[in-house]
RNA sequence: GGGCUCGUAGCUCAGUGGAAGAGUGCCUCCUUCGCGAGGAGGAAGCCACGGGUUCAAAUCCCGUCGAGUCCA
């Protein structure tokens, strides 16, 4: 990135100079001319470990004096955002406070709620879950305090670098930092498809805000810029994305050995209780302050070795206190995940939560703290009430959540651990487990390796567990990375060619009950007409194209062409034809035709999948939220985010619920807002079905506010539309995603009709009276149960009475007694039974018995025979010439073939086999 | 979104093409003053469901349902 980039006015005229890094050789702007070094770990250590740089705040004043600051320069406060990023497809949390502007008020398509704005938003990272507790400064939550302001060229600019750095330098004077210790340190910044300049700010050792000035975007084809590789060119919008680390302000404040004791020394303490200890600060001061101040600069085997700790300290001492500040970290991590909605899961966000959440469990128990989870979260978010009330509402969700977590834990534990034993016991004649058996254990039934060496020691087996540190990338290794999902090159075209069209006027929303309409052609491209206005309405929020009808005025032979399905792009309105959609001419008049039945069953199914959401969350909880939707003509389904599998008695509550929405008649309120006007008065949970990328929305709202959603699809007007909605059956498509598939109208009650059917055919073959079914059924179950047994005693019994009389039909082949024959009415079960006795008495048998097109085979040889001769090798042989196989035990075997006229040729060839092979 | 593992007696699980098994629990009897313990016998299975391959499927293949787990 150019040098220029960096010179800003303000650090010319306020006696900065720009150097080099004497270690990292980075560019830095410092007040002190005779710094050497940018002043960031690990070129620096820890100076402000025991000597904070200003004056003990804690973080609810920090942020408001931050907040407060920027008000008064003419920012708008904003409130913060969720932690979960329901409006983005690309993360699962909120990682940052820029995130909620993107992508699309920093594109450019929405504008911003405010601007310039400011806001404390709490954000999650998991990428550094393993060091959260050990380095003393990663968190898993923390609050990003940013100022931004979007800039569009073109218009006057709000501001940009020059004020960004001076707005920095008078906050932190505010504050009595010592000026002459902050650097500003130039770091490009990139990510998320964007990039920019970007000033770190640092004192003390410890970054506090990163200054980032985005006016980059990623592009394909050699654009102005290259960073690390990757083409830029310069964006329409350019914008003042700065990130200050609430927690990092706090930290510096109080000059603690680590951020956990800066943020959260009560649950620290608490935790401590519980865990019977006491505090190393207290213990072992010097020591930990030591440790510490060397923590940004190296590893802690490294530090180890320096400061001359033993094994046996770091294990009694560090090792714990290092497990309370991940514990204390998690539950606040968790009291905002939970809160925001997040349902643990085996996928997507919830298993982040997840991850969180047995992390967790595990260090509890190496503290041996049995105090539930929940009640530290709760304790937690005692502590969070002043700056974040809204937690407090739901303690209930999270108690739930969580004891019914640990359950889940705890069973897989137990049942991992047996798997484990089991498969070590398999190496026990190697003496060594591969390593491919530890990650397939843990791959799939979530063992760490760490426990698996544990059982190993336990067992006294000595079986060796090979786990290399890098176990987990291994692990990673192992799901090859998905290909990224390129642009379909058919809608690029697509894109391209209705670029200079004109928007289609919607006629769908103004005249929803319409069927026919008129209209002028556009333009005509492959199988696409494009028109002025349309009724046709595009796939799109779950709701499939209407289909119908185009027709010329040409007179009554004017082509007619069928519509097949209709697209939107970018809000052109392409209607996809069967047949040559260039036999209609642009600019021809045309009467277009929807198929009304369909229309109305996806209107029907829309508006119940709005009503059955509600009343599901109503049913349920505020936790359950929208995880996708289809709309059909029969049936619908809508998936919803629940920790639990829904019990029918919920199930039948929903339904009621539904239906009692439908015959209250509510109104189906839709209007057009401002999208951030929306925000502000709905909240997120508007974007149940995604995100649109425009200015204002379509709001859909239930009677009185019930339900609000942003929403494109059609509606009926009045609840009592819709009709009846029956919910066919729920199905878990994933653990914490429940999906439901109901039908509305006309569809719901030839579903009803259709079980009633399934019930009366029933009724009618078992002769019974429908209310008898389930105990009839049930009887003739047991009956059949009953009949199998008596039936498996009659065979036995039958077997007993042949093997007296086939005892008397032996032969002598080689001095064996011989018995070859075919018996009637059984089967090689059958065979087997008479078989197996005869053997025992030392007879060798052949028997045979024939079936429709069948004929079974077993032979027997008695034990005392079986090195003369293999029954397998009789079987095999007889078989062949009935044109099958068989094979089995040199004692007993069984085959068949389908040649039931060679049966007889069979059975000599099988007393032949037996005089030959014998000898 | 992409993988992996698993559904067999009430419970915990063996069995991976050739007769449905073990441990535990349950029932009866023996032993004992009684309990524990021990001994003998017994009952208990749509081998999740539906297709396919095969002479033959709990076992192999495909699908469905259900459960668990990892990665992004």
């Amino acid at each position: 990135m150019d040098k220029s980039e960096y010179r800003i006015e303000y650090f010319e005229e306020n006696g900065f100079v720009r150097k080099d890094c004497k270690k990292c050789s980075s560019g830095f702007w410092s007040r002190d001319p005779d710094r050497e070094v940018c002043g960031d770990a690990p070129c620096e250590t820890y100076s402000f470990i025991g000597k904070p740089i200003f004056k003990e705040k804690t973080a609810d004043e920090i942020r408001e004096s931050f907040l407060a600051f920027f008000e008064s320069h003419g920012h708008t406060r904003l409130k913060r955002y969720p932690v979960v990023a329901r409006w983005r497809d690309d993360l699962y949390l909120n990682i940052a406070s820029i995130s909620n502007f993107q992508p699309f008020v920093t594109s450019g398509k929405v504008p911003p709620p405010a601007n310039p704005l400011v806001i404390s938003q709490p954000c999650i990272r998991l990428e550094d879950l393993e060091s959260i507790g050990k380095s003393g400064r990663h968190l898993t939550t923390f609050e990003m305090m940013g100022h931004h302001a979007f800039n569009k060229r073109g218009v006057e600019e709000l501001y940009w670098k020059n004020d960004t750095v001076r707005y920095c330098d008078e906050y932190l004077k505010q504050l009595g930092v010592d000026m002459d210790s902050v650097t500003y340190k130039e770091a490009p910044w990139m990510g998320g498809g964007n990039a920019g300049p970007c000033l770190e700010v640092v004192t003390g050792g410890l970054e506090l805000a990163t200054l980032v000035f985005m006016d980059l975007e990623l592009t394909q084809n050699g654009g102005v810029t290259n960073i690390e590789g990757q083409w830029y060119k310069k964006m329409e919008t350019y914008i003042v994305d700065t990130g200050y680390g609430l927690e990092r302000f706090v930290w510096a404040s109080k000059g603690t050995p680590t951020v956990y004791d800066a943020i959260f020394p009560e649950m620290i303490h608490e935790l401590l209780t519980l865990a019977g200890r006491e505090h190393p600060l207290e213990t072992h001061r010097e020591q930990m302050e030591d440790i510490a101040r060397l923590c940004g600069v190296m590893k802690k085997k490294e530090i180890a070795k320096k400061l001359n700790l033993t094994p046996g300290f770091v294990k009694t001492v560090i090792e714990p206190i290092e497990a309370v500040y991940a514990v204390a970290d998690h539950t606040r991590c968790l009291a905002f995940m939970i809160a925001d909605g997040i349902v643990p899961s085996n996928a997507k966000e919830g298993y982040l939560a997840r991850l969180v959440i047995r992390r967790s469990f595990r260090m509890l128990k190496t503290l041996t703290i049995d105090t539930p989870l929940e009640e530290l979260v709760i304790s937690h978010i005692k502590l969070l009430r002043n700056s974040f009330p809204e937690l407090e509402q739901y303690v209930d969700r999270i108690s739930e959540i969580l004891s019914l977590e640990k359950t889940r834990y705890e069973e897989t534990l137990i049942k991992g651990e047996r798997i484990a034993k089991q498969k070590l016991k398999e190496y026990s004649a190697i003496g060594k487990m591969p390593l491919d058996a530890s990650i397939k254990i843990y791959d799939s039934h979530g063992i760490p390796p760490e426990v698996i060496v544990e059982i190993a020691s336990e067992s006294g087996d000595g079986v060796a567990v090979d786990i290399p540190d890098d176990f987990y990338s291994q692990v990673a290794k192992m799901h090859a990375e998905e290909k990224k999902g390129e642009v379909d090159p058919v809608v690029v075209s697509q894109k391209e060619r209705t670029k200079t069209l004109p928007k289609t006027l919607k006629l769908y929303y103004d005249k929803p009950t319409e069927t026919e309409f008129e209209a002028t052609v556009l333009d005509t491209f492959d199988d696409f007409i494009v028109l002025d206005k349309t009724l046709f309405y595009p796939e799109g929020g779950g709701q499939p194209a209407d289909t119908g009808f185009l027709t010329t005025f040409a007179g009554s032979d004017g082509p007619e062409l069928r519509v097949e399905d209709v697209l939107s792009v970018d809000g052109v309105i392409l209607h996809k034809v069967a047949g040559a959609a260039n036999s209609i001419d642009k600019g021809a008049s045309v009467r277009g035709r929807i198929d009304y039945q369909r229309r109305m069953a996806h209107v029907r199914h829309h508006s119940a999948a709005h009503i059955v959401l509600w009343a599901a969350r109503t049913v349920l909880g505020g936790h359950v939220w929208q995880a996708g939707a289809q709309k059909g003509e029969d049936r619908s389904r809508i998936d919803i985010t629940h920790f639990k599998r829904i019990s029918r008695e919920e199930r039948s509550e929903i339904e009621m619920l539904a239906n009692k929405m439908v015959m209250r008649n509510e109104v189906i309120g839709v209007h057009i807002e401002e999208k951030n006007e929306a925000e502000k008065k709905y909240g997120f949970c508007l974007y149940q079905g995604g995100v649109p990328a425009s200015k204002e929305i379509r709001i859909v709202q239930l009677g009185a506010g019930e339900d609000v959603q942003a929403c494109a699809g059609t509606h009926c007007s009045k609840t009592g539309e819709v009709g009846p909605i029956k919910i066919l059956r729920t199905e878990r498509i994933q653990d914490g995603i429940e999906r439901l598939w109901y039908s509305a109208g006309e569809a719901a009650v030839r579903a009803i009709q259709a079980r009633e059917e399934l019930i009366a055919k029933s009724a009618a073959v078992l002769k019974v009276p429908q209310e008898k079914l389930p105990a009839t059924v049930e009887r003739f179950f047991e009956e059949w149960k009953q009949l199998k047994k008596d039936n498996e005693r009659l065979r036995e019994e039958l077997a007993e009475l042949r093997v007296g009389w086939l005892k008397g039909h032996a032969k002598v082949i080689n001095g064996m007694n011989v018995i070859a024959d075919v018996l009637p009415d059984t089967d090689t079960k059958g065979l087997m039974k008479i078989a197996a006795q005869l053997a025992e008495a030392e007879f060798l048998t052949i028997l045979m018995s024939k079936q429709d097109n069948h004929v079974s085979v077993v032979s027997s040889v008695p034990a005392i025979h079986k090195t003369r001769i293999s029954a397998s090798v009789v079987v095999k042989r007889v078989c062949e010439v009935l044109g099958g196989g068989g094979g089995g035990t040199p004692e007993i075997a069984q085959g068949g073939g389908e040649n039931v006229a060679n049966i007889e040729e069979a059975l000599l060839t099988g007393l032949r086999v037996v005089e030959e092979e014998s000898l």
